[in-house]
DNA sequence: GCAAAAGTGTTACTTTTACACCCATGC
DNA sequence: GCATGGGTGTAAAAGTAACACTTTTGC
């Protein structure tokens, strides 16, 4: 290590060592009543038969964020997506065909507004229960997984992050049951209720939810 | 964009762009009752009279925590600091001699076990109290400091992450200071006092604090 | 009309805040 | 011996958790 230590070596310089980056975005949604990740199988690339998060390579025009849009649009033909940045992976064998360090982030989708379709260069792309993530995932993405829904549980706890992940309209049934589903805890409904008209980020439709026994209301977050 | 979103080029190759990378550290300290940060100018490189954190580039057979580790080590003489990711910029601009992007992590240290001593290549080094940073910063520096405080001051909310800011031994109205300087509220000392002793991680000496009228207890951070 | 789910208030409990006096030490 | 800072408990307030019955709807 020493060699490194002196500053000349520490220094930015011209031909100071490079590699790529990639991002890497764990995406959320709620489907069947579950908590779920997108992963999907390329049909090209050095590790072709695991299932992975959306990612790729950065461009020398691009923030790590822009690549971010950028991949996800590519895999998957999202657009507009709002992701947060979780962490940076740089482990030295983490790709088998260079060095490369990811960003990670974190998305949250109401999966009735982004249906699944199969982008060129993708074999399968599919919602997989957390619990029942695929044993034969590609590098490091289990977990990235994990430390990614560990970065949303704990940001749940204090703001609302899930309207996101619900159609426009629903009900606070569904709203509690995502709750549940994220936080792995059983809630007491009124208390429920309570604390979430406290925080004032609901607005009554003034609508029922049609098909439903008990004729519940349905809400939407409140716009700012 | 579209160029880049086939999967050609969001795939990893071995021509992929690459990049420099560089770890920062912002460091923080606890001096003369005030929530300090470490800055240096160097002698050498592209912003010669800005003041800056620790943080330099990553090397090839190094994570970034391996690079932050060498970087304080090389710039202050450090050794064995502990260290959290904050997260990772990647603006186009941000350094001017060529695309850079860095990881950026805060670490909190006693100072009197590390006196700041001039290393080669660095023209001043010297705690600045957070409310009076320089003028003349470096890069983005700036920024990048106010987001580790937010970080650090979010995480002193429910863990006690600041055993690294104060002596080996210190006393409890110490402690309560460094919480007042980081979180910039006043605490009432009983209830402060009650809060830290439920949190079960203190250890009484035994010893009283000479030099200190009223003779208050020294306390340790107790090991697991 | 009956089974299933929605909706609604009150009470106990826990946590947090506010507050005042005596004691030890340095000078 | 007096001024300065350290140490201690209790009561009010706020927030959180527990709990049961009525209403609405689908079938």
């Amino acid at each position: 290590m020493d060699r490194y230590e002196n500053l000349e070596n520490i220094q930015v310089r011209p031909d100071s060592f490079e590699c790529s980056i990639t991002a890497d975005i764990t995406v959320f949604g709620y489907v069947d009543n579950k908590l779920k990740v997108l992963l999907l199988k390329k049909t090209v690339g050095d590790i072709k038969d695991h299932w992975m998060v959306p990612g790729g390579v950065m461009e020398a025009e691009e923030t790590i964020e822009d690549c971010a849009s950028k991949v996800l649009h590519a895999l998957t033909g999202f657009q507009n997506i709002h992701f947060e940045q979780v962490r940076t992976y740089s482990s030295i064998d983490r790709h088998p065909l260079k060095r490369v360090i990811t960003v990670c982030y974190y998305a949250l989708i109401k999966p009735e507004n982004h249906p699944l379709t199969l982008r060129s260069n993708v074999q399968s792309i599919e919602w997989f229960d957390m619990d029942k993530l695929p044993d034969n995932m590609g590098f490091d993405h289990r977990k990235l997984i994990q430390d990614a829904y560990a970065f949303v549980q704990n940001n749940l706890r204090d703001r609302l992050v899930v309207g996101e992940l619900l159609p426009k309209q629903f009900t606070l049934p569904e709203l509690q049951n995502l709750y549940e589903h994220i936080l792995n805890i059983k809630l007491d409904k009124r208390n429920f209720r309570k604390k979430m008209f406290q925080m004032d980020i609901l607005k009554s439709t003034g609508e029922k939810k049609a098909g439903v026994k008990g004729g519940p209301l349905l809400y939407e977050v409140k716009q700012l």
